[in-house]
DNA sequence: TTCACACTTGACTATCCAGTCAACTCAGTA
DNA sequence: TACTGAGTTGACTGGATAGTCAAGTGTGAA
């Protein structure tokens, strides 16, 4: 048993990559069992149920993105650099998600939100939390940009869910548009949401690395 | 056959219900049937194929919806007073829906559009039409707002999709958190991104009927 | 009265689906 | 060497699935 699981890892990403390209109804378990070349038996040894392989694909996405996160959103940075890297980001991940897949994708995480959350507690519940964390960073960086005098003073936390709320939008735009570069204008847009002075929206900052 | 297509019309009810209650993937032709109280013969006689339906549901929607966005969108009414029912509009509809089923069901347009514009072209088409059909009213609103010069100038087109982007997100993200009140501050988000003065954001001017 | 045709019916197919299970392999350990 | 237990296998179940079809029914027009 030198390598841990190393069949469980497998079919973790390869179910990422189908729900990703495809959808989460979309995708059978033996669909998902075939392309990693694994049992059907394997499958349910490591995933109670199918919704369960689902969640565990969300956690196991926002592991492998939150190092990237951390780094973008590190205090070191300037606040509104922060934001335009996580912009950054976002566009970056779909372009390669592009060409990798020959389309626009869109986010896991709120694609199956999307899909089940009206059907499935369990999704629906880790989708949210997801959310949640992922406003943090937001959140954290408006505060501090408050702080700096860059903005005006205003509810941080309910402006990172207002924020978010417009890349979810702007990445469910581009995976209906097949069109990524709906997603080169969330920059200015979210500058624009947390009050930063219209002269300066143009001049965006963007981080080096 | 003096109600014309009335099983058809009965069929597109259903549909419409179970899918945004559900989804399209949780949702099969036989439970469509069995709600509506028709045979799956008299389905395919309607309907070439399931997804000819969800084409059919997402214009039948919009059909419906359209009087509505008409009225609210009239040239008649302020400018921002029409993005304000417009954010009216869309809170009342969830709220709707959630007497209706319990819980917040998000848009049946951008639902499908998120499950199926990667599987299904026509879908997809359908999604981006639909989205672009409501952007135009949104562009309408904003540009006569620049023109009573109520907020900067700006490329209204590319702004309402930023715009109607947000209202996606918020939807969104209602949806995941089984949660009206994230739509309850989609007004002044949407006045900010168009550049309405901070001190008149909060005095939003909301239509009267 | 007859014909055409929109609509309905119910039985049918063939496939796919999530999930089960008992038997097996094999590496580590006592 | 014998045992244990994590991981694997392939055959299986029972129900659901989208879609088909031939034989109906009822109505409006000729």
């Amino acid at each position: 048993m030198k390598t841990e699981c190393e069949t469980r890892q497998r079919l973790l990403q390869t179910a990422k990559a189908l729900i990703w390209e495809q959808s989460y109804g979309a995708v059978s378990v033996d669909d998902i069992c075939e392309r990693t070349g694994a049992k059907k038996g394997s499958f349910y040894h490591f995933f109670p149920s199918k919704s369960d392989l689902a969640v565990a694909a969300i956690d196991d996405h926002w592991q492998k993105l939150r190092p990237d996160l951390d780094r973008i959103f590190s205090p070191q940075m300037p606040p509104l650099e922060r934001l335009a890297g996580y912009c950054d980001l976002v566009y970056e991940q779909q372009k390669q998600k592009m060409q990798e897949f020959g389309r626009v994708c869109g986010c896991v995480f709120t694609s199956l939100g999307s899909e089940l959350s009206t059907q499935d507690e369990k999704i629906r519940k880790k989708s949210q939390q997801i959310l949640e964390y992922r406003s943090k960073y937001l959140a954290a960086a408006i505060r501090d940009a408050v702080r700096e005098g860059l903005v005006p003073e205003q509810d941080c936390e309910a402006k990172a869910r207002d924020l978010y709320g417009c890349v979810m939008g702007g990445l469910l735009q581009a995976k209906i548009e097949n069109n990524l570069e709906i997603l080169r204008h969330l920059k200015p847009t979210i500058f624009r949401l947390i009050g930063v002075p219209e002269k300066e929206v143009a001049a965006v900052p963007s981080p080096h690395s």
